[in-house]
DNA sequence: TATACAGATGAACGATTGAGCAACTGTTCA
DNA sequence: TGAACAGTTGCTCAATCGTTCATCTGTATA
């Protein structure tokens, strides 16, 4: 006989009650700010995502804090050309740097990225 | 004395512990995929929501199907300029059509469309 | 102080892209 | 049939974008 536990949900899922909630809570809100001007606001949020570059850094930056040179060997890049893209992601508030010595080190700056990058994780494996 | 009932969850928001759930799924898994070759996928569906005029097609969407010359009259825009945008929409599965006498009805074609969209809205309202 | 390294920055180049125009297809209606 | 309308598509151009190169700042080490 097995041992009673707490249910085990498959990953990357919630709840039914709380995805129900989500999803109804999300569509709602979505078309409802497709009448201020709030579209300009996201496309430039999804503009910063929408170059592999500048993706690969923030997924590289998922896994832990990094400094530039540690980013540009792992992707194979220069570093002025990672520093170039981690400068727009830091204006659009998706990095924070600390200086430590003569490195500077990046992390991510908001957990929202965690939230907007998971779901079309989701939509590209169909 | 208050009736008994559903605790009221404040609005686009789960309850803590699918938050919970959700945020440590999404971190692993986002960092994970950072070390495969999903990055260049991720970049070219954000590519494709990181612009003004798909992306105010998009919320048009959201709120109701539309045909191309109503989308291009509440955009204020030509029908060519949204032919070519819906264009890349479908392509990139975030819209489907379906055709009705001289008319072409678009809609959204994936509700992961609202999970992106809805914590971006809410990362630009900080 | 001199050297070396990490990083930032501005100019410049090549590539991509969004919108407009014109031409075209397909449908409806007189 | 022919006119009118909805929509698509190829072409073009101006604007934007990502990378490279050269240069500059600031820090650590000999």
């Amino acid at each position: 006989m097995t041992k009673r536990h707490e249910p085990r949900r498959p990953e990357g899922l919630l709840c039914s009650e709380c995805a129900a909630h989500l999803d109804m809570v999300g569509r709602r809100e979505v078309a409802r700010c497709g009448k201020s001007g709030e579209a300009e606001a996201l496309a430039s949020l999804f503009k910063l995502l929408g170059d592999p570059t500048r993706m690969r850094v923030l997924l590289a930056l998922a896994g832990s804090p990094l400094c530039v040179c540690d980013l540009a060997d792992s992707l194979g890049m220069t570093a002025s050309a990672i520093s170039h893209q981690l400068r727009l992601l830091k204006r659009g508030g998706l990095v924070k740097s600390e200086k430590s010595g003569k490195h500077v080190c990046y992390s991510l700056d908001d957990s929202h990225v965690y939230a907007i990058i998971h779901p079309a994780l989701e939509h590209i494996r169909e």
